[in-house]
DNA sequence: GGGTAAACGGTTCTACTGTTTCGTTACGCT
DNA sequence: AGCGTAACGAAACAGTAGAACCGTTTACCC
């Protein structure tokens, strides 16, 4: 009942087989895609045994939701260009830069189809999220400080709106949204977020 | 090398064992998801011989494509309201209303799991989209016609833009888009449209 | 530096997924 | 109605995913 294994040695050994897995399933999931990862191919690429990889995740969503939980330390700082639209329009260049980039943009794709058929994993993906529209929605507060936006302007709703269409093209059409699109979208949560859609 | 099984005789027990597989798929969906779609307990639901499942669709991805295929089959006709705005709002609606749905919801987020993975479920998916885009287009391009939307509008992108906010709210955070939820995506969409971002 | 137990890893085993075979049913055609 | 064969279905078979067992390594604490 030593509740999950990992936690209370984490480190060395450990942390360096963690760390080995991890790279190991991402890269089969950039080459092979989510029901392609089988837990003994990553332990033989990673070089580990294959009991571990078993009882340590236990099954693919649970690899992929620690897989998550490892990106989402990295999280790059926001940036800050003196008006709304331009931090809208960086947050947007930011989101199709992770979707076109070919290891995060597959690891995207895998975690979202992870999250719909696995609770735990659903939590992960929704903590990322909270997490990066955390750290985005200041610009929003900012352009509503200096009168660009309407007074009580949701700035979760609008940052969310930014990075919608993008991901919405990603999984429905599989085409990786290009610089113009990054550029629409975040013309269009300004646009609508002036227009007053977002406030109440 | 008779082709496909299924193609040259389509008709009366084919057909029911068809429409019972397809059935018993979605129902397991609804229950547990994309990756606990197991032919065999497929077939067994629908009283079918495990045999066939195997012969006629292969594999979990190649099930899903034709169940999606037959969904798409009943798409809902349009709708006018005679604005665009109106158009708009009644396609948000319509969006909210299957994605809130127990089995049509479920089966939407375990077929976009399928695409993710499988290059021919992909393509499904896509002409799915193309077909339902197609269907709501001209409501843009009336609104273009009666001078509320500039001209050059890009029809398929302002429906694209109505559907994107809801199906990213209940891929990434599991929520189901409720009815102001509908209201603000065509809200949005039509104030980025009149605002001329999806020209050229 | 030594002790303890947490975590790893090789092997074995079981249960289940998916395939193959072959006999049976019934669709479509005349 | 009667025939030929497409499609179905039960059972035997093969391959493998994932669990269990147990010995080995090594991280953490003193």
């Amino acid at each position: 009942m030593s509740a999950e294994p990992g936690t209370v040695r984490p480190g060395g050994r450990t942390a360096r087989v963690r760390a080995a897995v991890l790279r190991a399933a991402g890269d089969v999931l950039v080459e092979q895609g989510f029901d392609g990862l089988d837990l003994a191919d990553v332990a033989r690429r990673a070089e580990v045994g294959k009991t571990t990889v078993y009882r340590r995740w236990g099954s693919v969503t649970g690899l992929v939701a620690d897989l998550l939980a490892d990106m989402a330390e990295q999280s790059l700082p926001r940036e800050e260009t003196g008006s709304a639209l331009g931090d809208l329009r960086a947050n947007a260049a930011l989101v199709r830069r992770t979707l076109a980039d070919p290891r995060q943009g597959a690891l995207f794709r895998a975690v979202i189809a992870a999250a719909t058929c696995d609770e735990r994993t659903a939590q992960a993906l929704r903590r990322f999220y909270e997490v990066r529209v955390a750290e985005w929605a200041p610009c929003v507060e900012q352009g509503v400080a200096r009168g660009e936006l309407p007074v009580g302007t949701d700035a979760d709703a609008v940052v969310r709106a930014v990075s919608a269409p993008l991901y919405y093209q990603l999984l429905t059409t599989g085409v990786i949204p290009d610089a113009p699109a990054a550029e629409r979208a975040a013309r269009a949560a300004h646009a609508a977020a002036v227009a007053g859609v977002y406030v109440g």
